[in-house]
DNA sequence: CGGCTAATTGAGAGACGTCAAATTTGGTGG
DNA sequence: CCACCAAATTTGACGTCTCTCAATTAGCCG
């Protein structure tokens, strides 16, 4: 598969897989589908959209990861978040005219990618659209006050830790989780340094607290891990 | 006038001074005023409500300032967000069963609240209100993506610099600006300790940056003072 | 196998936190 | 108006966590 820019597919989305809105039921999906909404591909260093261009559309992750990030004066970035496939994200078009930040994909991205102007022109299912955008807006919300309590109020192992357990979760303890993010960018995460994660994560190998092969790591001893997430 | 609990005022809200509801004009006037909206007032070390409490009001702020915080296992805030009058806070019972962060005035707030359970029965005027509500979230999550940056990737004068701008923000220099947070409390919302904030006030009103008088503050070097909320 | 980038590891420095004491502030009652 | 008290703030000395800088090693792809 092919995901430089060149190859990157400008297919109409097709109704399967559109996360968030799947909730609106096929009336919907057959209403999207005519929206001119293009499934597009990217690879890993080329940005989706820049913090500071036109809000022009609103994405929906379909497979992939992609990190929404701020750049200090200093060129140091920040990661707001990470998307997980199915959620959407780059929704400032609906408030003010410019990205608040940047999206770059992970590794690789596919995204379907809806136009602002197509969604004020959706009639009836505008109102529905917009409580889903709201209710996953609180939700987002919601995240980031626990992110505002990591960054603000805890050390590093406890910031590693609590990353760990919430990317792993729901993945049975004897299973393999693929690590998207590489040392940078989890310190970019965590308000840390490369070195100071690097450093957690090879203490954290040497007790058996977790392990990791390839790209991919698996929590060996969550009880332990939960225990360094806690501020003591 | 009395905040006391005792004092509190069960008064219906007015439909002046709605705040993010104003954009909706008199005919949703009318009808929020027929919600059984309460007008509140709290005094300072009260709480609005508490995390993890049944979030079942929505809340305007009247007049007055209110914190948001989330707490540590060890017993450390973070503070959220400072809500500024006619700011909504509190939405999280549209999502969730329970609120989120905790809400405690600075030192007095007035506010209105509306039932969740109201604003499920609004009929015709429900989408508009979930559509300003949308449009509030966005930009509270800009704001939230700005102090995540803030707190993972900036240091301490930087934060507190970035922080008196903000405050400060659109008053003319030659006036004072309540200070209405306590040393702590900007601790709590910088991520640094009463110390820290102490000394950074301390140097830089020998140095004539800013100046405190009784529970105000002036900019007096705004240039200077930019210049060290950027990163170097 | 070479060459590049990412990750690891070590040593040292610096920013910020911690602890403790001194000082100021604001409120209260005489 | 002043004395007094509790709480908030300031200030100092010191410790330590995390960053910085540098060198080494591991991983990956042609």
């Amino acid at each position: 598969m092919d995901y430089k820019e060149t190859g990157r597919g400008e297919n109409r989305c097709s109704p399967h897989n559109l996360g968030i809105f799947a909730e609106l039921g096929n009336d919907f999906l057959g209403i999207l589908k005519n929206l001119e909404s293009n499934s597009l591909n990217y690879a890993a260093p080329e940005a989706i959209y820049y913090a500071g261009e036109p809000a022009t559309g609103v994405y929906i992750l379909r497979s992939g990861h992609v990190k929404l990030f701020k750049t200090t004066s200093a060129g140091k970035d920040q990661i707001i978040r990470v998307v997980k496939p199915g959620e959407i994200f780059g929704f400032d078009g609906l408030v003010s005219e410019l990205y608040n930040h940047s999206a770059v994909p992970l590794r690789q991205a596919e995204v379907c990618c809806i136009p602002v102007a197509s969604l004020q022109s959706l009639g009836a299912h505008k109102a529905e659209v917009e409580r889903l955008i709201m209710v996953r807006c609180i939700k987002e919300l919601q995240h980031a006050d626990e992110r505002l309590l990591e960054l603000g109020a805890k050390r590093s192992a406890e910031r590693l830790a609590s990353f760990l357990l919430e990317w792993c979760e729901g993945v049975a303890p004897d299973k393999w989780t693929p690590l998207v993010l590489s040392r940078l960018e989890i310190a970019q995460l965590l308000g840390l340094t490369i070195e100071t994660v690097s450093r957690l994560f090879a203490l954290w190998k040497r007790e058996g607290v977790i392990r990791e092969l390839h790209q991919s790591i698996q929590i060996n001893d969550a009880t332990q891990l939960k225990l360094r997430s806690l501020s003591n």
